[in-house]
DNA sequence: TTATCTGCAAAGCATTTGCAGCACA
DNA sequence: TGTGCTGCAAATGCTTTGCAGATAA
């Protein structure tokens, strides 16, 4: 998996003239083997400890970069920040987010993949993408919420 | 409908111990005449057409009140800024937004709703809300694209 | 009278960009 | 050898807050 990511990311470089450097690889390998929903600033929190030398702008800019050629896409909680997963080998899905303490997890529904094909086809659109997020409460906080009564 | 908007809005200040102003009136006027999708500035901007000495702390302001009252609520189109449509007698509904020229329809799918209390239940969370929007390209950029070529 | 409101200006914060020196090809 | 890269610092753009004078109750 993490070799062909280096594969896409390699070739998409080459393809669009940009150079391949060391960076660009830590930023990309700590990219994918971490699963879960990173924002800029974690991702650099998490290269930063391989290599202290990168700094906030590479990690953004490769995050760009990533998001280009498909390897990463962007996955909005709504929390101010902009936030990123890896797309290497996964199915589309969906995040249920726990408003009270920030954790998610992930789901998969085919009939939200219907609805957006219905939807275009009614409207005349031609559609590229949705996003589509639940919010609540987690089985944990709903339970200190309980305690704490 | 204006009417009753007014009576929400008025009831709630009461209610929170707020005071009733010339400026809370006119920015609720504006916003609920309104039929459209407007950040904070855009509402600022059509406020003071009415009243020139309104400013933009004010509908900042008034517009976090509409939405505790439940008279406004916030729409997420992913363009990097807030926006807020009013929630008086009206269904819950979705948005597919163009991201060629920013314009956008409204649509209503029960499947969704179904979808959040389906996946709530199955990981025992909570659930309150979701957010749900479909991206794609409108009828008229697909023929303006054909027309460029 | 007095607590709240208003609008200005300034602060916050995440994101983006300009630039001088560095590194890959 | 030169174009592109890096990281710093500063700019940007939206959102939020502090404050002094104004206003509703």
């Amino acid at each position: 998996m993490m070799r062909e990511a280096e594969d896409v990311f390699h070739k998409h470089l080459r393809k669009v003239g940009l150079k391949h450097t060391e960076q660009r690889d830590v930023i990309l390998r700590t990219f994918v083997e971490t699963r879960d929903h990173l924002s800029t600033d974690e991702l650099f929190r998490l290269v930063k400890k391989k290599d202290a030398g990168i700094g906030f702008t590479t990690v953004y800019r490769t995050l760009k970069l990533l998001t280009e050629c498909g390897l990463a896409s962007e996955v909005a909680f709504h929390d101010g920040v902009a936030r990123y997963e890896h797309q290497f080998y996964r199915r589309s899905h969906h995040h249920m987010v726990c408003t009270n303490c920030g954790s998610s997890v992930e789901f998969f529904s085919p009939e939200i993949e219907k609805v957006e094909k219905d939807i275009g086809k009614k409207h005349h659109y031609r559609t590229t993408r949705h996003s589509f997020q639940v919010f609540g409460i987690c089985e944990n906080c709903s339970k200190a919420e309980d305690n704490g009564r």
